[in-house]
RNA sequence: GGUCUCGUAGCUCAGUUGGAUAGAGCAACAGCCUUCUAAGCUGUAGGUCUUUGGUUCGAAUCCAAACGGGAUCACCA
């Protein structure tokens, strides 16, 4: 019900055309120019509070007067009265007025909701925002390329990509990136353990997706290490001692180290390794209707890293140890020292990362650089931005980390070695079956031919599956239950597609000249349209508030409540059947707008809309 | 131990720039399909908003402490 301010406290109007019709808006306006009236006094906008007014009091809108109290030394059923009367005399769109304690209800006169109704209606894209010249990359997925994408990461490609169509719909430019881990000890273990026991095994003659069989001699490697380690302690030999003895990672590191000093041999596997799971990968991306503008790889990055902070060592930003290594010192910003480069030179994590977020601004200098990125990194990103603002770099400031919550099992985490870990793949396929089997049973579009049954049971499947994750918020761990799997009722993705299949088969049977109809009745409104009005007037807000705050779930929220109240408003009454000509009318073009805010929604999360299903 | 974070119905979550009697979904129970799609709607039941103290007209919301989860504090990524 707020709307958004500046520093300074006046509203900032996006899309001036929208806040003008908006009907809090024109509320707040109201009650300025009373207070003003009535007590001579000014007041802010913003501190002005209007909510819906509860369903057990009568009236539309309510203000409340508790704020003006203080500032005017009155008491507030005392003011509550007096706004009330002046607003009943001197604003037309006051048609009268209750007062309980400090609370205002104010009932509108109807032609209020018609106008913006009608407002709304020419706003071809109502809901979406004009540009605003600012740029910002989202980068999201970001994975390694020794294993398949699991149901973590799902949350992140999810809160990503969603982010990304929510932002360019608030006015953004974006650029989405994604940035692939594809060097360190990780892939080198997926290498050793093909080379060791694959006997040539790849995706066409396994007929194994290329990121699965790489994360299948994963596996094997880390099978083969406990195995290795056990042996060596039933020879006398430490836990810890074995864990470094162990001859496989002994391989490893040593093929680290051929990677990094460029042996041939080395490169071309894997190469040829990364190369079966990008395949693998963009075949899930592709299927969850995912894509990037912009790849960033750490085998890339890494070098430039290194630039930087030797740069930074010599404009005197960094310091060196004696044993050659390179160290930031925060112990000013209330962290320790960190380091950057290690005394032989080689590069750590946050080194590429450095390199990465320089690249990034080089190639698209924008002025905000998003990064989704589960919470455990917080340090780590905090670290980040302190080191490029300390190094000076361009809009460090525009840094921002979107740390989301770990997906876990009711069980605790998903751990890969226990086998726990719920794959990626196998979630769409479990999701589009269960769209297959629920569609099966209700029997409603056995008219459908085989792609357009393929069509919806995808539509349905990954419309649960990413509304599901991005209903909650981001900064909130999850708990997800495999055993119950996801539901296709109540809170869910196909809820909110259902009430879109709804208002679509109206309009499927509505005579198509309904638009041009015109009539002189008068249609009274009822409370359920009112309040479905009401609730269209909150939509750019929301998007708004979701956009500033990164929060796909209000939009889930939002989408959830207005499709509930649609479905309220349509077991009560008739549109096609109503009782006279103006309100079949009226009902039409109300059910017409949301099913616009619905399609549009649900668009923003990444999930289709279907007509039938 | 330091820092950060979370604690709301049996379960999963909303609600937190302080406002009326704290809301949804799932699970349970009782109803509603000759009427625009019942993947829906309505009702019942379910709460010491972890606890204690403070701030005030008013606190789930802000502050402090305690208790209980989680993350992190690597020459790992």
């Amino acid at each position: 019900m707020l709307h958004p301010e500046n520093d300074k406290g006046e509203i900032v109007l996006l899309r001036p055309e929208f806040n003008f019709m908006s009907i809090t808006l024109q509320i707040k306006q109201a009650v300025q120019l009373a207070v003003q009236q009535v007590y001579q006094t000014e007041i802010a906008l913003t501190d002005i509070l209007i909510n819906e007014t509860k369903p057990e009091f009568e009236g539309d809108y309510t203000l409340v007067t508790f704020a003006f109290s203080k500032k005017l030394g009155l008491r507030p059923d005392e003011i509550a009265h007096k706004l009330g009367e002046n607003l009943l005399e001197k604003a037309d769109l006051i048609q009268g007025f209750n007062v309980v304690k400090g609370f205002l209800n104010l009932i509108l006169r109807e032609d209020v909701y018609f106008k913006y109704l009608h407002q709304i209606r020419k706003q071809t894209n109502f809901g979406m925002f004009a540009a605003n010249g600012q740029k910002v990359m989202i980068e999201y997925s970001s994975p390694n390329t020794n294993k398949p994408l699991h149901f973590g990461h799902l949350r992140n490609i999810f809160l990503g990509s969603a982010l990304s169509n929510l932002l360019k719909n608030n006015g953004y430019e974006v650029v989405k990136a994604n940035l692939i881990n594809d060097r360190g000890i990780h892939i080198c273990k997926s290498m050793i353990a093909w080379q060791k026991f694959a006997n040539g095994a790849n995706p066409e003659n396994t007929g194994i997706k290329g990121d699965h069989l790489v994360g299948d001699y994963y596996v094997r490697f880390n099978d083969e290490y406990k195995i290795q380690i056990q042996s060596l302690k039933d020879a006398g030999m430490s836990q810890e001692e074995a864990e470094k003895k162990a001859p496989i990672m002994l391989e490893a590191q040593e093929m680290l180290r051929k990677w990094e000093s460029g042996d041939p041999e080395t490169l071309s596997l894997w190469k040829t390794m990364n190369d079966w799971v990008y395949s693998g990968f963009y075949h899930t991306y592709q299927r969850m209707g995912i894509s990037f503008d912009a790849m960033y790889y750490e085998s890339n990055t890494y070098l430039l890293g290194k630039e930087i902070v030797e740069k930074g060592l010599t404009n005197g930003h960094l310091f060196k140890k004696e044993d050659g290594s390179v160290w930031v010192d925060l112990k000013e910003e209330g962290l320790d020292e960190k380091l950057l480069l290690r005394g032989d030179g080689t590069s750590v994590y946050i080194t590429q990362d450095i390199g990465t977020a320089v690249l990034k601004y080089n190639e698209h200098h924008m002025q905000r650089s998003v990064y989704v990125i589960g919470d455990e990194q917080n340090y780590h990103m905090q670290v980040l931005k302190l080191i490029l603002q300390k190094l000076n770099e361009p809009r460090a400031d525009g840094i921002f980390h979107l740390s989301y919550g770990m997906v876990e099992l009711p069980s605790g985490k998903m751990k890969s070695r226990e086998g726990t870990v719920v794959d990626a793949d196998d979630m769409v396929d479990e999701m589009i079956a269960t769209a297959r089997k629920n569609t099966e049973e209700l029997g409603k579009v056995d008219d459908f031919n085989a792609e357009e049954l393929q069509t919806l049971y995808h539509t349905l499947g990954l419309g649960a599956l990413k509304f599901y994750l991005l209903r909650v918020d981001p900064k909130k761990r999850m708990i997800f239950n495999p055993q119950e799997s996801i539901d296709f009722h109540g809170f869910t993705g196909p809820f909110v597609q259902f009430t879109h299949a709804r208002i679509s088969s109206i309009f499927r049977k509505a005579n198509p000249d309904w638009k041009n109809e015109s009539t002189t009745d008068e249609h009274s409104l009822n409370e359920d349209e009112k309040g479905l009005i009401r609730m269209l007037d909150e939509y750019p807000l929301v998007l708004q508030q979701a956009g500033e705050e990164y929060n796909l779930a209000l939009l889930c929220n939002y989408l959830h409540h207005l499709a509930k109240s649609f479905n309220g408003f349509l077991t009560q009454h008739s549109v096609l059947k109503a009782e006279s000509a103006a309100t079949r009318l009226f009902r039409l073009q109300l059910s017409e707008v949301c099913k616009h805010v619905i399609q549009h929604g649900l668009s923003l999360l990444g999930v289709d809309a279907p007509e039938r299903m």
